[in-house]
DNA sequence: TCCAAACGCTTGGATGTCCTAGTATATTCA
DNA sequence: TGAATATACTAGGACATCCAAGCGTTTGGA
């Protein structure tokens, strides 16, 4: 998007808050902050990596989220409560990776409300193939030194708890 | 979006991970991923806090960037490498907040290509509205203890400048 | 001096997210 | 058993993001 700014804008802006008296939510604005710029960069990251596969990685989530499925299938609202996303975000990628021959819709057996989504044979083999190339693109050189990278995992794991995502485990 | 998770998907994901012989990648994909749930949490709060001001995230954002800079007034292009973001996206937020009566675009006084954008009056009664509410709504309770924030501020921004995004401060 | 290359902004298109409704199927309970 | 309530999915709309193109304005080298 650019050349590199000669200063952090980030840090610019936690200056700005506490110029302005607000102190004390200077440092938990500019850390939200932070992490809305991350999420930004790691996603155009994994998109480049996801792009010759004709995936985003909404669609790869999903599809991923299937290959992981003891029949390779689930309900949609499943897929919805799993990927945390709104039910509509489902139905979307679902219409397009149905598009694109890499899933089928298949109405559940007993339940005539649900409909089931599920891999096809193609659909297997690029979330496969597109896996191995986000963990060799992507996930093998995050930029985040290994220590980091758990902390991380616990810091937002506590966060995610705390917001309510999934309950305390046993 | 649905109530707790009995347990963490994300946790899951990387067993996953793990037990398909990845396991050397398992982590970074578990960091990555939290980040990317983190900011979808954090961004939803953040929306809620503003829709009574009528505005989203990519508005305020510009909106307060707008409030700190001298003049109250930046060039376009200014403006979308400091919220590094897509011009594009610059110009999409600048017509909604226009047609709002929060901003105005006028030219440049010299350089014909540039188009500056600046606060109304009311704008800037809005911005600080806005910006109180964040802070008393989203910043002051961010879920994270402060050690945490100040762990993520020094992760994300060892990442944003190895990403890029920033030089490195002499 | 003059034209090509660079720059700045906007338009149009593809995606994704969420929300609000609407339709159809299940469940519950009086 | 039949009506009221709850579920599951989809259609349509509002927004945001990025990319590709197109249109002027500036700049820089021949």
């Amino acid at each position: 998007m650019g050349t590199p700014l000669s200063r952090d804008p980030i840090a610019e802006a936690r200056r700005n808050w506490e110029d302005r008296g607000w102190s004390d939510v200077a440092a938990p604005m500019a850390a939200i902050t932070a992490i809305m710029r991350t999420q930004q960069i790691l996603l155009a990251r994994i998109e480049s990596a996801l792009k010759p596969f004709g995936l985003t990685f909404a669609r790869y989530e999903l599809l991923a989220l299937l290959s992981f499925a003891r029949k390779g299938a689930l309900p949609m609202n499943k897929a919805s409560a799993l990927l945390q996303v709104h039910p509509t975000s489902v139905t979307n990628a679902v219409d397009r990776l149905e598009r694109a021959g890499l899933v089928a819709r298949s109405p559940h057996p007993t339940d005539g409300r649900t409909t089931l989504v599920g891999l096809t044979a193609e659909g297997r083999t690029v979330a496969q193939r597109s896996t191995a190339a986000l963990n060799s693109q992507v996930f093998s050189e995050t930029g985040f030194p290994p220590e980091d990278v758990d902390a991380l995992i616990r810091i937002l794991g506590d966060f995610r708890r705390g917001s309510g995502d999934f309950e305390d485990s046993p």
